[in-house]
DNA sequence: TAGATTGTTAATCGATTAACAATC
DNA sequence: TAGATTGTTAATCGATTAACAATC
């Protein structure tokens, strides 16, 4: 039965579940019950079918899914489908080795232009992607607006220039910075990748917790 | 009262915390309630006070929190002032941009070395952190470990190196390949930095999910 | 002292797991 | 048909929030 709201963790487990089908397909299977994918997932088979019905029913009884058709509904569920569009906020060095590395594609995402004030960099081209000038950044998003924002901008421009995007009409931004953006625009998404966050929390898990007692 | 197990969902808020009380201290902020550091957070004075009671008793009665001595102490819990140290696997573009632009020192570790297998970059020096072939990889990490691996290698070669690096020792490895590591050595931790994961559930949270009804 | 705010215990809420009738 | 496995309802578990006595 499809529910209208979904909550965050199972939001976060569909890429995995679509990672591994995905790798599942390459492999050749065709079939897999909840209890085999939740086996080599590390998650047990009641949440797999949880997770899924959310959405709809997507398998057979007394046969399980059809991983190709499963992958294709998570596919679509998650909005690949829908020729997303984004843009790149700042070339520097993380900027750069997005726009040349990431497979935007692989997650439905086209690329379209990059902005940034380097003089040395604007009027060029990384991969195919255009770097304009980050005062023409209205200009163009007026003419061809982007879903989502990349913002791979230094610390200090970060929050003017999520200003700016929104105002022009962004709808998400993939925040690279490690400031807590405020978003005034009302249903604008940030999806944070912290990545100090994330060293720390690593650094914590490895720590000698137990020196004192 | 301090717990032997703390939950992954607090681990996760620590560094949050941390950031802004950093923030505040900056600002000059001196003291700060459970209340008031809930409110400019955006969760409830519940819940950072049992966070906090996990790891000790850091607040006084009528008073709150002395808004540098809980920085330095949560700064302390997540291994901060363990002197951890890094290398860096991989030093193409993403490795290259941590390596120019992170600032691993302010989440208490320093970067040793980097490895890599392209003739063009082994033997450079990027930023100040010399770049050696993978082949001296077992040789140099014997003669002086490493606490974090950081993973940027192509796909493909992610296994492997991973393989190689848990058998010489390293604790924790910091994966921004998009493999679901398999780790065989016991006690080490991997942390994922999954962008595409990331993107795909910004891209859900942007679709119109309710074209059809 | 009076007011404020802690740390902790109890209550609530939400997410995960188990159980099972339905059915391919 | 018999066995397998679904989708869903119920039970359990864990995390968040509320309440409050202790006390600075």
């Amino acid at each position: 039965m499809k529910k209208d709201h979904v909550s965050n963790a199972v939001i976060r487990r569909l890429p995995r579940y679509f990672r591994h089908l995905n790798d599942l397909h390459d492999a050749g299977v065709v079939r897999i019950s909840s209890s085999a994918l939740g086996k080599s997932l590390g998650a047990t088979a009641s949440q797999i079918r949880q997770d899924l019905s959310c959405f709809g029913e997507f398998g057979q009884q007394g046969y399980g899914y059809n991983v190709e058709a499963l992958r294709d509904e998570i596919a679509d569920i998650m909005g690949l489908n829908e020729r997303h569009t984004a843009i790149v906020l700042g070339a520097g060095n993380l900027g750069r080795a997005l726009i040349e590395n990431f497979h935007f594609a692989r997650s439905g995402f086209t690329l379209t232009a990059a902005f940034d004030v380097d003089p040395a960099i604007v009027g060029t081209t990384i991969g195919s992607v255009p770097v304009h000038h980050a005062d023409t950044l209205e200009e163009l998003l007026s003419r061809g607006p982007a879903d989502v924002a990349v913002l791979t901008v230094p610390q200090r421009a970060a929050q003017v220039t999520a200003d700016r995007v929104t105002k022009a009409g962004v709808r998400g931004i993939w925040n690279f910075t490690n400031i807590e953006l405020t978003i005034t625009e009302p249903g604008v998404i940030v999806e944070d990748v912290h990545f100090a966050d994330s060293l720390l929390a690593l650094s914590y898990m490895i720590s000698d917790r137990d020196k004192g007692n």
